[in-house]
DNA sequence: AAACAATATTTGTTACGACAAAAATATAAA
DNA sequence: TTTATATTTTTGTCGTAACAAATATTGTTT
C-alpha cells in the first residue's frame, strides 16, 4: 500500500473528528483550543500552571497561548495572577465558573467520542494507537 | 481502551505529520493547503476546474478557496479566467511554471511521506486505513 | 418583462496556528 | 555595579478555517 494514501486517510479522518467536536462545543460557545486549554487548568487540581506548563500539554505548542487564555478570562473561567516569586510569570487558574462549566460539556465531548469509535472492539482500538505510535517524527 | 485515548493520538499523530509536511514545503514558500490545490489542478489534466470542483476535492471543504487560488496567482502558477458560458464561474488551470514547481516539490514530500511511514509493513498499512475508515462521522 | 429562486463566487469577520521580535524580569559574569 | 545572557510572556504579522452575508449571474415562474 501506498504510504500517501495512509496519511491522506489520516488527515481526512482528523479532519472530520475536528468538525465531530467542533460542532459539539459549538452551543457551548467555546472552541475546542480553549476546551483543551480549560481540560489542562483543571488537570492541576488547584496548583497554579504558568503559561509554558500550560504550552507544554498543549497539542500545538506553538499555538498563541496568551490570547487563547485572554479569551478564557473574558469569559471568567481563569483567573491570571503574576507570580511574585518570578514576575516574569503567570499563575493560572480554572475558576469555580470554568469548572462548572467543564463538568457540564465533559459528558458532551464523551458522547461524541463514544459515537465515532465506541463500537470499535478494544482490540481495534488498541491495534490503532499501537500502529499510529510506529510513525516516525524524528 | 478509552475512545479518548484514541482520538487524542490520532490528533497528535495528525499533528505532527503536518509539521512534517509543513517542514519540507518551507524552503519553497508554500503551504500545504496552496500545494494541494496545485495536485488538484494538475490533475485535471489540463481541463479547466471550477472553484466548486476544487473545494469538493480539498479536504478542507470549509476553507476559503477563492482567496488560496488568489496567492497561487500571484506566484504564478494558476491562471483564472471567467467561464465564457456562464460567467458566474471561473475557470482555473495550472500554469507551465505551476508544473514545473510542483513536479520539483512531489519527491520531497515523497520522501517525508516514507519516512514517516515507509518502514510500515504493507500489512500493518492496510490495517490502519480499514481501522480508520470504520470510525463514524454520520 | 418583472419578480423570484437558484447557483457560483467573493468579501468580511472572528479565531487560531506559526513564527519572529519585543518587552520585562531574573540570573550570572566581568 | 554594570553588562551580558537567559527566561518568560506579550505583541505583531501573515496564512488559513469556519462561517455568514453580499454580489453577480442565470434560470424559472407569473
Amino acid at each position: 500500500m501506498d504510504s500517501k494514501k495512509v496519511i491522506i486517510t489520516l488527515i481526512k479522518i482528523n479532519y472530520e473528528i475536528n468538525i465531530q467536536l467542533m460542532t459539539a462545543l459549538k452551543p457551548y460557545g467555546i472552541s475546542i483550543q480553549q476546551f483543551n486549554v480549560l481540560r489542562i487548568l483543571r488537570g492541576q487540581k488547584g496548583v497554579a500552571a504558568n503559561l509554558s506548563t500550560v504550552q507544554e500539554r498543549m497539542i500545538n505548542k506553538m499555538s498563541n497561548t496568551t490570547r487563547l487564555i485572554d479569551k478564557l478570562i473574558e469569559k471568567s473561567f481563569v483567573e491570571r495572577i503574576i507570580c511574585k516569586e518570578n514576575r516574569r510569570k503567570i499563575e493560572l487558574f480554572i475558576t469555580n465558573k470554568g469548572l462548572v462549566f467543564l463538568n457540564q460539556i465533559d459528558p458532551v465531548i464523551d458522547k461524541v467520542e463514544e459515537k465515532m469509535i465506541g463500537h470499535l472492539k478494544n482490540q481495534d482500538k488498541e491495534k490503532v494507537v499501537s500502529l499510529l505510535k510506529q510513525f516516525d517524527f524524528s
